[in-house]
RNA sequence: GACCCCAUAGCUCAGCUGGAUAGAGCGUCGGCCUCCGGAGCCGAAGGUCGCAGGUUCGAAUCCUGCUGGGGUCGCCA
C-alpha cells in the first residue's frame, strides 16, 4: 500500500465530509515526533479561500479523521495543522499483509507504459571512461524501478557507431596497420584514432583522405562495411565485459547507424512540415521564427537565434538528424509513450531543440530529458587521470573492487574463503561506486572520492549491504526460515519498533515516487533511514531472546527490513551479499 | 552578447506541489562491546539557508534585482 496516498485519500474525504467541499488535503509527514506521523495542512489555505478560522476548519476535519482505525489521534495544532497519529495495530496489520506479499507491499501503477530508456551510449573504438559513468549506473536503475513499479520498459543503448571518426579510423588503420584491424582490441583501436585525429590535423591530405573513407563507408562501400564490422565487434567484446562486471544489461543496442537508411525521411518530414530552411548551405531550423507561424516555440526557444541543423552544407547529417529519427523509431515501430534520456545536463539545450521539433512533427510521446552533472576529483575538477586523459570504467572498477577487498580483509569481521571474499568485493566495491553515484540528486555535480567511497560508513553501499547481511545473520543462527517467514500480525510495543515499522511503510511510496521523478536517490535516502531505524532497533530490541508474540514480531519487522534492503539494492543495481 | 544551472554546518550533500524549532554523513568532542555481525549505536558542539527587496497567515522553497561560481549557444556528439 502507498501509505501517503492512502492518508491522503483519507484526509480528502474527511475535508468533504467535514466541511462539504472537495481540496487538497496537503498531507506531509511531519518533521518531528511529537507533531505526530502526518500533518494535514489543507485546512489553511481552505481557510483563507472562505475566509474563516484555520483552526476551527482543522478541528472539523479532525473530528473526521480520528473516526477512522487506522487514526489513533488527530490533534489540531499551531495555525491549523491537523497533526495525525497513526494506529499502531493497523500499522501492525499492514505490515504482516506486506510480510505475505511477493512484491513487498509495492502495488503496480495503475496504468502501464511503455518506456524507452537510453542509457550509456559508448562510442565505438573508445573505451568507456568516467564520462559513461553515470548514465549507465542511473539508467539502468530507472529500468528496474520503472519495470518493477509495472511499466514494460526498454533499455536501449544509443551507441555511437557511426560518423566521421569512422573516416578517421579506417585512414588511419590502413596508413599505420596496413589496413588490417586483426589482433587489434579496444585500446589499439583507440590509440589508432588518436593518431589519425594528430595527423588529420597536421596534413590536409591525410584528412582529405579521411573524409574519402567515410564517403566509401556511408555509400555501402563492402570493404569498408566489413572493416566497420569489426570495429564493431572489437568493441562490443570490451563493452560487454564491462557491463557484464556492472551487472548492466540492455533490452535493444540500436545505435546510431541503425537509424542511417531513415535520415532522408527525417530531411522529408522536416521539409513537408515547413520547419526547415536553408542558410549558408545548411539546412536549419530556426525557432525564433516559428511565432510568425502562429505557434511561437516553446520556453527559452522563442528566443532562440541560434539554428537546429539538420543537414550540413557538405550535405552530411548531424546527430540532430539522427536524434529526429530515434523519435520517430521509438513512436512508430517501439509504439512508446515515453523516452527518457539519460544523458549529460550539458545537452539541455539540445533535447530541448529536439523536444520541440517532435511535439511540431505530431509525435505525440512525453519526451524527457534525465539529465545528470559532471564526476568531480576531491579538488572540484573534472575527474581525469594525472596526464588529464580521461579516466577508463575498467580502471576505475578495477581499484574500487581492489580497496573493497583490502578493506575486507583488514577488517575481517566473519571468516570467508579466499574465492568467496574476492567475489564479495567485487559486489561491495560496484556497489559502492554505484551507490555513491545513485544517493546523490543526479543534477548536480559530485565529487568522486574513492578515499569516501571505500569507507563505508554512513549513506554508503557497503553500508546497507552490511545492513542486509546483519539481518540474514539473525535468522542464520535462530535457524528461522527467512524468505518464507510469515505472521499474522506484528504487535508494537518498544519506540524503536514503532519507529522503525513507521519507515518500512514507506516503502511503496519512494519507490513509485523515485521511479516516477527519476529520481532514484529517494530510494537511497529510504533505505539509509531504514538501515539507522534497524540498527537503533536493534541495539534496543533482543530478538532471538525474546519469547512470544515479542518474537515473531520482531523476527517480522527483521524479515521486512531485510526485503526491503535487498529489494531496493537490487533496484538500484546493487547486489546484495550473504555475508561480508 | 544571449540563455541555462548552482550558492544550505569546517567538508560532502538532503530538504518532496510554500508549512511548525532547516536535516544527514564525514570531521571534532563525550559516552556504549558478559548481549542476535562495533563496517555499529547514543549524545554534544556547529548554520545571518550568497546579498537586497517583494508576494504570503507562513519563504531555504515562489517573483525581481545584484554578487560569486559552473555550463551552453551554425555545420562534433
Amino acid at each position: 500500500m502507498r501509505i501517503e496516498r492512502y492518508f491522503d485519500d483519507l484526509a480528502q474525504q474527511a475535508i468533504e465530509s467535514a466541511l462539504g467541499v472537495k481540496a487538497p488535503a496537503i498531507l506531509k509527514p511531519t518533521q518531528d515526533a511529537k507533531h505526530g506521523d502526518y500533518q494535514v495542512n489543507g485546512a489553511m489555505a481552505l481557510a483563507k479561500q472562505r475566509k474563516e478560522n484555520p483552526r476551527d476548519l482543522a478541528g472539523k476535519i479532525a473530528a473526521e479523521l480520528v473516526k477512522h482505525p487506522a487514526v489513533a489521534g488527530a490533534e489540531v495544532a499551531g495555525p491549523g495543522f491537523v497533526n495525525l497519529r497513526l494506529n499502531d495495530a493497523w500499522i501492525g496489520a499492514e505490515l504482516a499483509k506486506n510480510l505475505d506479499d511477493p512484491r513487498d507491499g509495492v502495488p503496480s501503477v495503475e496504468k502501464a507504459e511503455r518506456i524507452v530508456v537510453d542509457y550509456s551510449s559508448p562510442n565505438i573504438a573508445k573505451q568507456m571512461h568516467v564520462g559513461h559513468l553515470r548514465s549507465t549506473i542511473l539508467g539502468h536503475a530507472l529500468v528496474s524501478m520503472l519495470r518493477f513499479v509495472g511499466h514494460h520498459v526498454i533499455g536501449d543503448n544509443h551507441i555511437g557507431d557511426w560518423g566521421t571518426q569512422f573516416g578517421l579510423l579506417i585512414a588511419g588503420l590502413r596508413t599505420f596497420r596496413g589496413g588490417d584491424p586483426a589482433g587489434l582490441d579496444i585500446a589499439g583501436l583507440e590509440a589508432v584514432y588518436k593518431q589519425a585525429s594528430k595527423r588529420a590535423e597536421e596534413d590536409p591530405s591525410f584528412a582529405d583522405a579521411a573524409r574519402a573513407e567515410l564517403a566509401k563507408l556511408q555509400s555501402g562501400d563492402a570493404e569498408s562495411r566489413a572493416l566497420w564490422q569489426q570495429f564493431v565487434d572489437i568493441t562490443r567484446a570490451e563493452l560487454d565485459k564491462i557491463y557484464a562486471r556492472m551487472g548492466v544489461t540492455f533490452d535493444e543496442w540500436l545505435g546510431e547507424s541503425f537509424y542511417d537508411p531513415m535520415l532522408p525521411r527525417v530531411i522529408e518530414a522536416v521539409t513537408a512540415a515547413n520547419l526547415a530552411r536553408e542558410d549558408q548551405g545548411a539546412l536549419c531550423i530556426f525557432f525564433h521564427e516559428w511565432a510568425e507561424s502562429g505557434a511561437p516555440a516553446p520556453g527559452r526557444l522563442a528566443k532562440q537565434k541560434e539554428p537546429f541543423i539538420v543537414r550540413k552544407k557538405d550535405g552530411a547529417f548531424l546527430y540532430s538528424t539522427t536524434d529526429i529519427a530515434t523519435v520517430m523509431h521509438r513512436h512508430e515501430v517501439l509504439h512508446a509513450s515515453r523516452a527518457i534520456y539519460v544523458v549529460d545536463v550539458r545537452q539541455a539545450l539540445h533535447f530541448e531543440q529536439l523536444f520541440a521539433v517532435a511535439a511540431r512533427l505530431g509525435f505525440a510521446m512525453r519526451l524527457e530529458h534525465v539529465g545528470f552533472g559532471t564526476v568531480l576529483d576531491e579538488s572540484g575538477k573534472p575527474l581525469k587521470t594525472r596526464e588529464g586523459k580521461a579516466i577508463t570504467l575498467a580502471s576505475l572498477l578495477d581499484e574500487a573492487e581492489a580497496r573493497a577487498l583490502e578493506v575486507m580483509k583488514n577488517e575481517k569481521v566473519v571468516d570467508l574463503p579466499e574465492d568467496e571474499l574476492v567475489r564479495v568485493a567485487r559486489a561491495v566495491g560496484i556497489g559502492a561506486v554505484k551507490y555513491a553515484d545513485l544517493r546523490q540528486n543526479r543534477l548536480s555535480d559530485y565529487q568522486f572520492d574513492f578515499a569516501k567511497l571505500i569507507e563505508f560508513r554512513g549513506n554508503s553501499g557497503p553500508y546497507m549491504q552490511y545492513a542486509a547481511a546483519r539481518v540474514g545473520s539473525i535468522f542464520r543462527k535462530g535457524e528461522i526460515d527467512e524468505a518464507g517467514f510469515r505472521v499474522p500480525e506484528v504487535h508494537l510495543e518498544a519506540p524503536e519498533e514503532k519507529a522503525l515499522a513507521r519507515t518500512l511503510l514507506k516503502f511503496a511510496d519512494v519507490v513509485h515516487t523515485a521511479a516516477e521523478t527519476c529520481q532514484p536517490h529517494l530510494l537511497t535516502d529510504h533505505l539509509f533511514a531504514l538501515a539507522r531505524d534497524y540498527s537503533g532497533f536493534f541495539e534496543a530490541c533482543p530478538v532471538l531472546k525474546s519469547e512470544g508474540t515479542t518474537r515473531t514480531s520482531r523476527l517480522a519487522l527483521c524479515a521486512l527490513t531485510g526485503r526491503q534492503l535487498r529489494r531496493g539494492l537490487v533496484l538500484l543495481g546493487i547486489e546484495p551479499v550473504e555475508r561480508m
